[in-house]
This record gives structure tokens, sequence and C-alpha cells, in this order.
DNA sequence: TTGACAACTGAACAGGTGTTCGAGTATTAT
DNA sequence: ATAATACTCGAACACCTGTTCAGTTGTCAA
């Protein structure tokens, strides 16, 4: 004897659109709703029915869910528009001639803020002291760095070879992005592009380092 | 006579285990916990204390609730942990000699995937249909694109002057990334880097535009 | 037709859950 | 001390919500 299948392969009509409003409703309300909620938005006039559509979604993998718990069910894989996010407070801009402004001495007022999905972070560096300055000018090229770019760093005031830091160099008045390499005689700035010459710091010059660069962020939608 | 204050002023210790408990919960079961579920982690012996930490909560504007809604909290805010991502299909890698992989053409095999804050993504290219390939090796270099890098596609066929698109050249099998300028006598791909010169394209030579460039990301955790 | 099965209905039940209230304790200002 | 305020408790209530079940309808195969 022949398995009977369900009546309409794979995901039927009321099947979408039961994942559609959970995906919806929780973009709204940051919680999941109700199986009666579910039932009256998708026109399904039982519990028991939308009860029955949900355990079918669970068996295609498409849902899990908590019984008992109310509102307990989450969406898998792609189908889930929630996730972790990290909120990285833009801080200011960073431009040559400018210091860099580090979160204690910017007053503490993010004019903006850049959200990552932590699943995009660098291991361990989840911390939440992370912030963003807006490159402004194309002084950073060198470091691959373009005007617009956002670059998320994370406060240290030392680093170890081969990072990349942000640093203020007094003598210079200038502000750069640069690999690190402390050396006998000083210290080593690497660009990020082989094609431009490292900066040579001798010991006797100040250096300061405001931040370790986390990521760098390109957002192309200039001319639009 | 002055006005009362909290005794601890600001959030006291048990606001902030509160709202740590609701953050971690809600990661872990992407819906918020109950308000029994609260007070036994937090030790609160009575649902009621629970209730008038949250409406201090609320009142701080660090949390918003649904009122007789099971579980219908969120918080506000940088405390927010969730929100709405895109996941990004990683489709393989773009490198120079190689044909650059479109969604069509690569069999539908996402090997991994980014996760993209929506709120990062620029106004209208939010659609499902983007992908992302992995840089690798130096040769996008003049367009400020490293190895490593992560660049964010939307397949277009066609693109508009301005816009930086992934192509591929026949004649010089090569894939690169350039602004595209469509002039009387054949096509300008501008490299990104201002220092580099563009390349002239004849009108009889071929040009494959892939995919329209939305998006760069750099994490920059070599090294570590 | 008959049987099997998916889709669906309506109602009832049990437990989850937010709310409310009266009362108690601790801390602080006057 | 006294009062005012912040905080805590336990219990009871009413509604929210997932679950269950007996029964109906529609489709398809034998």
């Amino acid at each position: 004897m022949m398995m009977m299948v369900r009546k309409s392969k794979g995901l039927g009509e009321r099947h979408q659109k039961i994942l559609e409003f959970i995906e919806s409703y929780q973009r709204e309300y940051q919680h999941p709703p109700s199986i009666r909620e579910i039932g009256e938005h998708c026109k399904i006039s039982s519990t028991s029915v939308v009860n029955y559509y949900l355990d079918q979604l669970e068996k295609e993998g498409l849902l899990e869910r908590d019984r008992k718990i109310s509102r307990g069910m989450r969406l898998v894989g792609n189908n889930n528009p929630l996730g972790d996010l990290l909120r990285v407070p833009v801080l200011g801009v960073i431009q040559a001639g400018e210091p860099i402004l580090v979160p204690d001495e910017a007053g503490f007022t993010p004019e903006d803020s850049v959200e990552i999905a932590t699943s995009l972070m660098p291991s361990k560096e989840k911390g939440k002291d992370l912030f963003a300055l807006k490159v402004q000018g194309e002084s950073m090229i060198d470091a691959m760095v373009n005007d617009g770019d956002i670059v998320i760093l994370k406060p240290v005031q030392d680093a170890r070879n081969g990072e990349m830091v942000a640093v203020w160099l007094n003598e210079r008045s200038e502000t750069t992005l640069k690999y690190y390499y402390k050396e006998k005689d000083g210290y080593r700035l690497q660009p990020a592009n082989p094609q431009f010459k490292p900066i040579l710091i001798k010991k006797n010059e100040s250096l300061q380092i405001k931040g370790k660069v986390v990521m760098v962020i390109r957002k192309v939608d200039r001319y639009n």
C-alpha cells in the first residue's frame, strides 16, 4: 500500500501564511504570537487547526516549539529574522589631522549606532566596549579604508604585533590606521596596502594607540 | 520637601539582574520569559515583586510591556540583543582568473552565510536575492578590497553609471570589482582607489556584469 | 459505494500567566 | 520616635493559552 502524503506536497498555502505571520509578528512585537492570534490572522477558526499546522511545521523542521509554554515557538534556519545583534555606538569621525575620539573623551554621546550581527564578530571581541568611527576623507586609503567607511574599534592602549590599530601621531598631527609592529628602535606602522611604505617611529617620538580595528564596513550605496 | 528617589540611584542590583536574565533568556529561547520564570531565576519569591520591578524598568524606558499578554515584554534600545537579520549566503570565492559564481550557476549550495543587520543595508537592497563572495588573493586591491574581505552583491545584468559592479572580462580572463561607467565608445571601469588608472573596454569586447556591490565587510582578526 | 485519510470544527478543560490587594519589613528623613 | 517611602511577601482572581477530543467534511483510491 502506498504511503499517503500531504495533499499539496511540501508547504501548503496556509503553512506559508502562518510562517510569514509568525515572522512579521515577531518582528513587530519581539515575541511570538499565540495560537489564537495566528488563527485570527490566518482566518483559521479553530485553535486546534493552528496547532495541527504548527505540528506539521515542526515536523518539517521549520519551527521549534516549547510545549506548554505560552508563545513558545521559534522559527529556525533562514526563516528566522531575529538574531543576536550588537549595537555599536558611532562616536564620531576619524580623519587626518584630527584626534581620534575614544569613549572616555567623547562625553558619551553616540550620535548614531550601527548594528552588527554577533555572528560576524571575531571570536572574543564581543565585549560591550566596542565603538565605531566613520571615516572622513581619503587619507586612510593606504589602509584600504575609504571615505565613508565605518571602522569598528576596540579601545586598547597597547597592541600586539600584527594588529591593526588606530593611532594618533603627535609629531605629525596625524591620525592613521596601520598594522602595528614594535621593533628594537621604535615602532613600524605598516599600511594594509603593500604598495605603500611603512612609517617608522623612533622610540622618543610619541605614539598613542587609541584602539584596535576589529572590523571595517563599507556601504556602497553612493550614487543611488 | 525634597523628592524621594530610589534607594540606590539608577539601576539597582536586581534591576540589572532582571535585565540580564531577560536578555539571556530571549537569546536562548527566542521569546521572553514569564514573570514567574524571572522570579525563579532572580531569587524573587513573589510574582508581584517581579511585576514591581518590571514597572520600574518600563518607567526608566529600558523595557516595553504588552500588558495582559503572556511574556509580552521587550528590551528597548541598546539592551535589546535581538533584531532583524538578513542571512546572505556565501556562494563561493571571487578571485582573479576565476569566473564569478552567481546564484543560478552555483547550484544553490551556500557553503556558509553571513548575517547582516537589515539596519545596515542600503535602502532598497533588502531583497532576498543578495549573495556574498569571499575575496581570495590581493587582486582586488585597486578596488580597496583586500584578501579575505566579504563582498555582498545584488545579482544584476545591467548597471547604472557610478555603481560598483563585479564583472568578468573575457578577453583578459579576469574578474574585477570596479565602478562602472558607460561611455560613447565602450565602457570605463574605474578603480575605487583614485591612484589606479581606469580600464577601458571597447564596445566589441565582451563584458559580463555579474552583480552590483552593495557592501564590503572586512573582519580584522588575522594574527589572533 | 466504501473505506482511508487529510483537513477542519467547536467546545471544553487544565494549567500558565499577568494582575491585584492587604499586609509586613526595612530604610531614611524630620 | 514618628512618619514617609521603598521594598517584600503570599494568596487569590480572572483571563490567556495550549491541549485534547469527538465529530464533520472533502478527496481519493479500491
